[in-house]
DNA sequence: TTGTGTTTTATTGCCTCC
DNA sequence: GGAGGCAATAAAACACAA
């Protein structure tokens, strides 16, 4: 073990109570293992532990509440106030291996200093140990594992925010998912009644200009909206396009006919090649709409890189 | 009364800081 | 290298249901 000075008891702890479950009492459970040097000096596990007292042994170093009896009264009892004190004698020094728990004022007290500071500066150790009649070395315990729970419960609020923030996510992101399923069969639908115009057009006119639809086969349409990954494919498209400097798909809004334009802004839509998607057009370099559309695959499409299912979208602090 | 789960007190070992 | 903090853990004390 590295350099820990002990009082009493010499070595490590194989004799002392706790972890290694060895005798000895309050010479040993209460004594100041580790040596420091503001707070552990030798004195110190011989703290007095009321004004009154220059030095007045372990047993009034500790004052534990023993609830089963009910017993309580000032922090600063000694052997000579107490009322039973050959019991409480025999409990202390025929039952070493007793631990015994603080008293409800004496926690009380401690709480109230932990609220005001969680870290214990040895004066302020001192101090505490002086007012409350406990070793400096108990103070010290008690605000370590006063910590620990300070963290945990911290930790425990920590993952319900987390938790409900997840939810919210889970269910914007179901509100999305149904959102683009309803906007698929929109799309769909739509795509249907232009092919079908087209096909009539073409019919009655079979010297008109190309459609930009025309590539665009039905089957294609219908197998690219049911694609998972539609989104994402468009995207694709768009980008291949775009690097080919091949603009020749894009749908271009009928000039002459300003009202569509302003009703629907159907002018700033085309249509992809791919997939048949009717996305917003490329403005000043960027797709103004096409991260918000992507955003959830980006965020939740239930894949990873590979390709493999993962539904574990959620996040865990530990 | 007893078994069992929880809380509290304390130890141990490791780590960081000065 | 010493002092102190923290995580892990032990064990006593406590709570409570059966």
């Amino acid at each position: 073990m590295a350099a820990r000075s002990y009082l009493y008891g010499g070595d490590s702890g194989s004799d002392a109570v706790g972890g290694g479950g060895g005798s000895g009492f309050s010479s040993v459970m209460l004594t100041n293992k580790r040596v420091s040097s503001s707070s552990s000096k030798p004195l110190d596990s011989f703290f007095v532990s009321g004004s009154s007292h220059s030095f007045v042994g372990s047993r009034s170093m500790v004052s534990f509440e023993d609830k089963r009896n009910g017993s309580s009264g000032s922090f600063f009892r000694t052997f000579d106030q107490e009322d039973n004190g050959d019991d409480e004698y025999d409990d202390y020094f025929h039952h070493p291996e007793k631990k015994r728990r603080l008293k409800a004022d004496q926690v009380q007290f401690l709480e109230k200093s932990f609220e005001t500071e969680n870290k214990l500066e040895p004066e302020r150790k001192i101090q505490l140990a002086k007012e409350l009649g406990l070793q400096p070395r108990q103070i010290a315990i008690w605000f370590q594992n006063r910590r620990a729970r300070w963290k945990t419960k911290q930790l425990e609020k920590d993952y319900d925010v987390l938790q409900e923030s997840y939810n919210q996510l889970k269910a914007n992101y179901e509100n999305l998912l149904q959102e683009k399923e309803k906007l698929k069969s929109e799309v769909l639908d739509l795509s249907d009644k232009l092919l079908l115009q087209e096909t009539e057009k073409g019919t009655s006119d079979s010297s008109s200009t190309k459609s930009p639809f025309e590539p665009l086969q039905q089957e294609h349409v219908a197998d690219c909206v049911n694609d998972e990954d539609v989104t994402k494919t468009s995207n694709d498209g768009i980008q291949s396009l775009l690097e080919r400097g091949d603009s020749s798909y894009l749908f271009e809004q009928d000039q002459s006919d300003e009202s569509l334009d302003e009703e629907d802004n159907f002018g700033k839509m085309f249509v992809t090649p791919v997939s048949g998607y009717m996305l917003p057009k490329i403005e000043n370099g960027e797709y103004p709409e096409l991260d918000a559309v992507n955003s959830c695959y980006l965020g939740f499409n239930g894949h990873d890189q590979d390709g493999s299912e993962d539904q574990s979208f959620g996040f865990w602090p530990y």
